[in-house]
DNA sequence: TGCGTAAATGAGAATCATTCTTATTTTCAT
DNA sequence: ATGAAAATAAGAATGATTCTCATTTACGCA
């Protein structure tokens, strides 16, 4: 995956009807060059460290207006605060198991709940639009600190 | 499903270690007797409307005191306010359906799913606590509406 | 390349659900 | 019935997000 330059992003946002604004490209980037799951307050903070023009309003804005173009995922992983990642093309849902404990997200997909979801939805008369599922508990490495020996 | 009288719901909450208050009994009365998914305002509002003593600050706190003793669940459906519905016993489980249109809730299980995602712990060394699954759409009923005939 | 206008932004006020504080009231074991 | 511990009322505080509006910027067009 090589990272997109300033041109594509700007041309992906220019793409999805958006001006190709500095404030939003840098966002963008932000989100595109890793996958981690980002609060506003995390973005706010970054894009500010490194570009002194940026306020909360605009990142709240942008995101947004990424969000409303499929460009970006909002989660709500139920403590409050939103979080964001970027969505790579059409056929990258997943869900995501949440560690209590470290915070780690680990994504996944199985086609068996999706359609099962489906399942459900037909047996209801009920025409799905988006999901939401989260599984919360200790990862793996969490549970290995946890059983380490005391003295040793 | 005999409503429960003031005593069976004063020995519910003491058999939780919860204190028998007026306000906690009254809310606990409120969540048993039906099987809305209610919000803390409407529930404020409710309680208010029948006992004039009964303050947000209360229901807040009762409600969470009801939520860690597992008599009530707490639900986040994404629109910035937690919900609340009585906890029928330890198999009551279920996921939810919600109507994006009229809001309705429809309540699911589905084994296949509870299993898959036990089995997606597994594969990831993940141990759960919860999980929580909202599926959003249109229901049957929204879309029997959208399909009206305009003029007859 | 320079202009004008519509759109985007910055700064901070406003909002809204929820939590906190503190003085007062209530519960319940004795 | 009594008193210590716990719960409550009222409203202030909090924190994430949205809104307001004066100022700045993007970009289609000359
Ligand atoms: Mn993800
Ligand atoms: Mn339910
Ligand atoms: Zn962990
Ligand atoms: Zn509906």
């Amino acid at each position: 995956m090589p990272k997109a330059t300033n041109q594509d992003l700007k041309k992906m946002l220019r793409d999805h009807e958006l001006k190709a604004t500095s404030q939003r490209i840098a966002l963008l980037k932000l989100l595109n060059n890793t996958y981690k799951h980002f609060d506003a307050e995390e973005l706010y903070l970054e894009l500010h460290k490194r570009q002194k023009n940026v306020s909360r309003a605009t990142i709240y804005r942008s995101l947004e207006a990424l969000v409303d173009q499929e460009l970006v995922n909002k989660l709500d992983f139920g403590d409050g605060r939103m979080r964001y990642e970027c969505s790579r093309g059409g056929d990258d849902h997943h869900d995501h198991l949440i560690c209590e404990q470290c915070g780690k997200i680990v994504e996944f997909l199985n086609i068996e709940i999706e359609a099962q979801q489906l399942a459900v939805c037909e047996e209801n008369g009920f025409l799905p639009t988006t999901h939401t599922m989260y599984i919360f508990g200790i990862c793996a490495d969490c549970r290995n600190l946890e059983s380490e020996p005391e003295i040793g």
